[in-house]
DNA sequence: GCTTATTTTTAGACTAACCTAAAAATAAAT
DNA sequence: ATTTATTTTTAGGTTAGTCTAAAAATAAGC
C-alpha cells in the first residue's frame, strides 16, 4: 500500500502530464507539491523502483500504466469526496479542496464504491472536472474558455480553470455556477471585457474572468 | 495540530482510563496500540510536554483536561463515521472498524459537524457505544451483561463487549442486534448457558456469548 | 528484608520524507 | 563553440516515530 506522499507525487505527475507528452521535470513536480527539487529526485527514484514511473536521470519522469491507474484512482476518490461535501454536507465549492486532499488517501475499495453508488455515480466533480471510473479511465470533455465564445452565442458553464477561493466566491456572487447558461451579448475590443447574460441578469466581466471559465457552446 | 500517532495514543489512554482511576501503565498502552513499551515512553514524554497528559517516570500517565477533550473528539469522529458507514454505505458492523480508524484522523470541524447533522445527531454508534458531544462529554449508559439477567426477565440489546468480526458475525447469524428484545427463558447452572428468545426464535447460548452482550433490563 | 522477576526507561540505531549546500549535467546566449 | 545560466542530482543532515538491547526502578516471593 502506498503512502500519502507517494500518492501525492503520482497525482501531481498525472496532472502535469495532461498538458504534455514529454517527461515531467523535477522542478515542475517540486513546484506543484510545494517542495524542493532534491526531495523530488529522492521520491522519483523510489517510485521508479516500484515501477510506477519511468525515470532516467536528467530526463524527467512519466507514469507507467500502473502508476497512471493509481493516480487516476486517487483523483477519483478526491472528486467523489468533493461531490459528497458539496451535495450532502453543505460545503461551498471553494471549501472542499483542503478536506478532499485528506479524504483522498483513505484506503478502502468498498468505501469508495459505496460512496460512488450513494452519490448516483456522478460524472463530474463540483468544479466540472471529470471523475475517472474504477479502471482509471477519464473523460476529458471538449470544453472552451468563455473568452473565445462569439457574440450572440449561448454556452453552458462546465468548469473553471482557476480554483482559488477568491475566484469561486466571485462566481457565486455573480450567480455563475455549473450548468448555468451564459449568453455573450457584447465584447469590448479595447480590454477584451465582455457583457454577458445569466438568467435575467446582464453584467460585464473582465478578460481575467472569461479566461478562467470553461463552457460548452450550445449547438 | 496533532499527528495521527499522537491522536491514537490519546485515544488509547482514554479507553484504558474508563476502567480505572489509577495512572495507565506504559505496558498497557503498548499492548493496546500493538507497539513496544520504549516507543510509548518516548511518545508519552512528548504528550507531557504539550500538556496533554500528566506523567511521572514509572508512575503511569493520565490525561489532562485538554488531552481528554481531544481524545473524546477523536472517538466522536470514529463513531460518527461508523454510523455513516453502516447506515448509508451498507457496511456490516464488523467491517467498519478499520476504515473508521482512518477516517477519525481527518481534520475538519465543519466536516464533522455536517456529518453529525446529516446523520441526525446519533447518540450511539453501531456497536451501541455512546458518541461524545462536541465538548467531549460522553454518556456512559447503565448497562449490564446479558449473563446477569434473571429468568423470565426481558432486556434490550444495547451493545457488545467483544467486537471481533467472528463474534459480530455470530450475532448477525442468530438475529441478535441493537434494539432487539431478548427474553431469558432458562439458565443451566452446570455450564451457565442460557436459553433465550428473540422475536419468535428460541435458542441456547453459552456463557461466552452472554458475557459479551450488553443489555438494558426492561423495568 | 533480601532476592528474583517484572516493568519502565535509556541509549543507540533505523526508515521515510524532508531539508541545505555543493557538484554535475543540461540548456541558453553570445 | 565556449562561456554562462539553469536544472538536476548527490552528499550529508534533520525530525517523527519506531525498534532492540541493556540499565534502572519497582513489585513480588518467600
Amino acid at each position: 500500500m502506498l503512502s500519502k506522499s507517494e500518492e501525492n507525487y503520482l497525482k501531481a505527475i498525472f496532472h502535469l502530464s495532461i498538458k504534455t507528452d514529454k517527461g515531467i521535470s523535477t522542478n515542475a513536480i517540486a513546484q506543484q507539491l510545494d517542495t524542493k527539487a532534491s526531495s523530488v529526485t529522492d521520491m522519483v527514484k523510489k517510485l521508479a523502483e516500484k515501477e510506477l514511473v519511468f525515470y532516467k536521470k536528467y530526463q524527467g519522469v512519466t507514469l507507467t500504466a500502473s502508476g497512471e491507474k493509481i493516480a487516476a484512482n486517487v483523483i477519483r476518490k478526491h472528486r467523489l469526496w468533493e461531490v459528497l461535501l458539496v451535495e450532502k454536507f453543505n460545503f461551498n465549492w471553494d471549501e472542499v479542496h483542503e478536506v478532499a486532499e485528506q479524504l483522498e488517501h483513505i484506503h478502502s475499495e468498498k468505501l469508495i464504491n459505496e460512496l460512488d453508488a450513494f452519490l448516483g455515480h456522478p460524472k463530474h466533480d463540483p468544479h466540472g472536472d471529470p471523475i475517472p471510473d474504477k479502471e482509471g479511465n477519464i473523460n476529458f470533455l471538449e470544453k472552451e474558455l468563455l473568452s473565445v465564445i462569439r457574440i450572440d452565442k449561448k454556452a453552458v458553464c462546465v468548469g473553471v480553470k482557476d480554483t482559488s477561493s477568491d475566484f469561486l466566491r466571485y462566481l457565486d456572487k455573480q450567480g455563475i455556477a455549473l450548468g448555468k447558461e451564459i449568453t455573450v451579448l457584447e465584447k469590448e475590443a479595447f480590454d477584451n471585457s465582455m457583457r454577458i447574460q445569466i438568467d435575467d441578469n446582464e453584467f460585464t466581466i473582465s478578460q481575467q474572468i472569461s479566461n478562467n471559465i470553461y463552457v460548452k457552446q450550445k449547438s
